[in-house]
DNA sequence: AGAAATGTTCGGCA
DNA sequence: GTGCCGAACATTTC
């Protein structure tokens, strides 16, 4: 799930459940996510002191306290924001007790999501080596750091120090609706297509976030809710291949996603 | 039972 | 120094 548009969906879990709130007690479920200090540390931290601001940046969501440090909460493969509303999840690493009673809870359930302290934004993005992120990077940002590249396509679109982001699903998301092959070196793609992919990256990203990330809510032509070998690709009906692609499983249609000269 | 899964990090090797 | 690949991480789900 994790990838921009679901943190961007976190943050709208944080905002609603905790921004300007206090953190009236802190509840470590597993301090193993916890990362740079132990869970104790992490506890009398945040006891006491508000939210004061939030932000994404990539797949991050950085949260500033009023004592100017950012709390920084990275999801994995497998996490999610929780505003509490019946039973806590069964899954939840660290959970926030607010001032007005609610529970925010911090969810990774393959626990390769991470929670960490840093002194601000621009510490923590330059420790991470993060690259501009995909929805406010400028065309010409991302057309320079994308033909930087001498790898894939995809494994540059991946690469979060070029631009954060963008993960398995939504690179094979973007490249499929730009008529990408995945394999194609990054460095060898024509002006045209660039920009044009620029332009793709942006309305796939926006669309997602008006749906929530949700797969179920975007339109059928979305290759992500056809992810599975051999399933139809919803423009052309011919089969969804399956490779591995710098080390990840790509999804694509052989058909519509040409290695030489992308239509578009 | 075995494989695969939305991510990041680190060691090793060109 | 740079950059890429594979493995490791931990656990659930198909």
């Amino acid at each position: 799930m994790p990838e921009l548009p679901d943190v961007h969906a976190f943050k709208e879990v944080f905002d609603n459940v905790a921004l300007h709130k206090r953190v009236q007690d802190l509840e470590i479920n597993n301090a193993k996510v916890v990362q740079g200090l132990n869970g104790k540390k992490l506890k009398s931290h945040l006891q006491g002191k508000t939210f004061v601001g939030s932000e994404r940046r990539g797949k991050y969501l950085l949260v500033t306290l009023d004592s100017d440090e950012v709390l920084a909460f990275h999801f994995g493969m497998t996490g999610y924001l929780y505003g509490r509303n019946g039973e806590p999840d069964r899954y939840r690493r660290v959970t926030f007790l607010l001032d007005d009673n609610r529970y925010l809870e911090y969810v990774s359930k393959r626990m390769l999501g991470r929670l960490s302290l840093s002194d601000s934004i621009e510490h923590f993005v330059e420790e991470k080596g993060l690259g501009p992120d995909a929805l406010y990077c400028t065309e010409e940002q991302f057309t320079s750091r994308i033909s930087a590249s001498s790898n894939s396509i995809k494994s540059a679109l991946m690469d979060q120090s070029r631009i954060a982001g963008l993960g398995n699903i939504y690179s094979d998301e973007v490249l499929y609706q730009a008529h990408l092959h995945p394999a194609v070196q990054a460095d060898s793609l024509s002006d045209k297509q660039r920009k044009s992919l620029f332009r793709v990256m942006r309305r796939v990203l926006d669309v997602a976030i008006r749906h929530h990330a949700n797969p179920t809510e975007m339109p059928d032509g979305y290759l992500l809710r056809h992810r599975k070998k051999g399933e139809k690709c919803p423009k052309c009906g011919g089969r969804i291949q399956k490779d591995t692609i710098s080390g990840r499983s790509s999804y694509y249609c052989d058909f519509c996603q040409k290695k030489q000269g992308g239509k578009n």
